[in-house]
DNA sequence: GCAATGATTTACT
DNA sequence: GTAAATCATTGCC
């Protein structure tokens, strides 16, 4: 299982990173503690379209970790109650990054179960960008990390993915035009991915 | 300083 | 189907 290297965040065209991050692995944590899944479900977002927080290059505090180096982790609160999970892509300065909106779990799921609280179907531990957050145990500290083995990062399984959806991203009908375009994947045959 | 608002989830009618 | 939860960030005064 390959580790991904940085090199492979720093691609300019994030959709085209979101499209290949469908069926990749993520791991959190160490060996004693370890939690992860198969990524089935990727938005990307762009500083070139109203959807994204950094649209037209608009940088604030909330938004910093975007600008930074791909490889690195965009988290943030949203509705007060939500921690969504961005990687950051691109070079230094270009905003773009991709939401991972769910994950296969395969690894710790008793751990995910414990952070989720309640008893949760197996296949809605992790179903939706805010539930994988709570179960992986994903809060504002990671904002901004880097994508480092033993801490976050995501690895390779060589396993090539079932067949990709494409389609209109979620939650971001403020975005006028921008709200259609098609930068939504997921894996059709995945029991994992979110509901709306 | 203060009011408005989400890249959502969950529970209730 | 509708609504509440809940707060950091944002933008306007």
């Amino acid at each position: 299982m390959r580790i991904l290297p940085q090199r492979y965040f720093l691609h300019d065209d994030p959709v085209s990173i979101a499209k290949d991050l469908v069926g990749k692995y993520l791991f959190l944590g160490n060996e004693v503690d370890l939690r992860g899944g198969i990524i089935v479900e990727t938005e990307a977002y762009s500083a070139s379209e109203r959807g994204c927080h950094a649209y037209g290059g608009k940088r604030t505090k909330r938004n910093e970790a975007m600008f930074a180096i791909g490889g690195r982790c965009y988290v943030y609160q949203c509705y007060g109650i939500h921690f969504l999970l961005n990687i950051v892509c691109n070079k230094s300065s270009h905003a773009d990054a991709v939401l991972i909106r769910a994950i296969e779990p395969t690894h710790g799921v008793n751990q995910m179960q414990n952070n989720r609280g309640v008893a949760v179907p197996h296949n809605q531990l992790t179903s939706g960008p805010g539930k994988l957050t709570k179960a992986l145990g994903i809060d504002l500290n990671w904002n901004n990390q880097p994508l480092k083995k033993g801490i976050i990062w995501i690895a390779d399984s060589g396993i090539p993915p079932g067949n990709l959806i494409t389609t209109t991203r979620v939650g971001i009908d403020y975005a006028g035009p921008d709200a259609l375009l098609p930068w939504r994947f997921y894996l059709e045959s995945s029991k994992f991915v979110s509901v709306r």
